[in-house]
DNA sequence: CAACTCGGTTAACCAACGTTAACGAGTGTT
DNA sequence: AACACTCGTTAACGTTGGTTAACCGAGTTG
């Protein structure tokens, strides 16, 4: 990410706070993280992050007290709950306290990035460069580059193209004649043939990560496992 | 997209909405247009799209009375709201009627998009519980895979399927018509003889778990044990 | 038990797909 | 202008997987 957003965290539980932190740290954000409301408050006021992820549930401060009193600070920061609740009283208080979302535990990782990204977004949707994940690859699309760890590969245009409408489909069957339109305009037998070749060059290029897998479905087209 | 979703959308304005049905129509969504709170009610029950966006002030009905009438029916299906007031009232309003998020005018048409895409990815995540268990086998249904212990059997798509719907019924009768009209598509001669020799293969391939059998039921189906 | 039907299994066949390499258009470099 | 380089297309050949055919055994019927 061009310019790192810096998130707080307020999460008592370890194993989650760990797991949340772990993630985004990996995908680009600089986090930092408060293990009860009265020490995220403080952050908070110290360190003035530019997105808010609150746990209700804490210890000293629950995460609605934190949000009301952030919010006489300042009105715009987007703020996150993530909720043990789901009965749409819990969401309605924490709505009324400032909420710009919420996730109900249990959440995904990717769920939640996708929230931070749309809050994000909304403050400086243009600088945010679009970087995907495929497995254990970081996946820049405009950049055409993967990467993992020391390793970098860089994609041709054709490429690239089509390993982003495969991912958009993840773990679904995306139809041939789909991804021909798209990329190549139509579907006829050279096309068709010149797609198989790229393909195999895609899962030459990832290979170096086994989980990751494009199966074909005969006779309908590829699903990408990830 | 292979999967197109369709989508409800409920907008008596039609600039707006001719702007939001150009857009989401050209991101690959399939859009339909109520142009009025009665309207859609009458739409969402005839057509059952899978997402409902809903402008909150509309004639006749507004948003939050359609999305409390919509809930009677499905208490699942993801509803987005339009709305041009910001109070933090009528948000704890439409979270009340059963709203997973809503958007404040003036909007952008990508943040839409986003939101979109996280409700709609959420219910697809939910859907799939990959890894199944058939006695001492694990089976992962997208992965095509059967492992046990350090066994590991790769299946075809076909056979993949054809499992996949035994193991749905299992200890039940699954009709032969039934898997045809399924997987075949329909239920000819050729297809039925067809299937028989997936049935082969399956036992085959399971046959290194004797508790697992796939029997069958003359005239009627197959039936597998486990 | 003969005639028949249904399903089990094996193997041949062919279209779909996988992979590698040659080719050629486009671009930039000396 | 000659050369090198990149990238997408086309060709050629190998491999895979679903369909079809053929043959067989087991159940069913008259």
């Amino acid at each position: 990410m061009s310019t790192s957003a810096r998130l707080l965290l307020a999460e008592d539980e370890e194993t989650l706070g760990a797991l949340v932190y772990e993630y985004l740290s990996g995908q680009g954000f600089e986090l930092i993280w408060a293990k009860n409301g009265q020490e995220a408050l403080e952050m908070y006021l110290s360190q003035k992050p530019e997105l808010l992820i609150l746990d209700i549930m804490m210890p000293r401060m629950d995460g609605l007290e934190v949000a009301r009193k952030v919010r006489m600070d300042n009105a715009e920061v987007p703020v996150i709950f993530l909720t043990a609740k789901s009965q749409s009283k819990d969401v309605v208080e924490g709505f009324k306290a400032g909420a710009n979302d919420y996730l109900k535990k249990p959440f995904s990782m990717e769920e939640l990035k996708v929230r931070i990204e749309a809050l994000l977004g909304r403050l400086r949707r243009d600088f945010k460069a679009e970087v995907l994940t495929i497995g254990q690859w970081s996946f820049n699309h405009v950049k055409q580059e993967l990467h993992w760890e020391d390793r970098s590969v860089s994609l041709t245009h054709r490429e690239a193209e089509l390993l982003y409408y495969l991912l958009q489909n993840k773990n679904e069957v995306l139809d041939r004649s789909f991804i021909l339109k798209k990329l190549w305009g139509d579907d006829d037998f050279f096309s068709a043939r010149s797609m198989d070749v790229f393909i195999s060059k895609l899962r030459k290029k990832l290979k170096a990560d086994p989980d990751i897998q494009i199966i074909n479905v005969r006779g309908h087209g590829y699903k990408l496992l990830c």
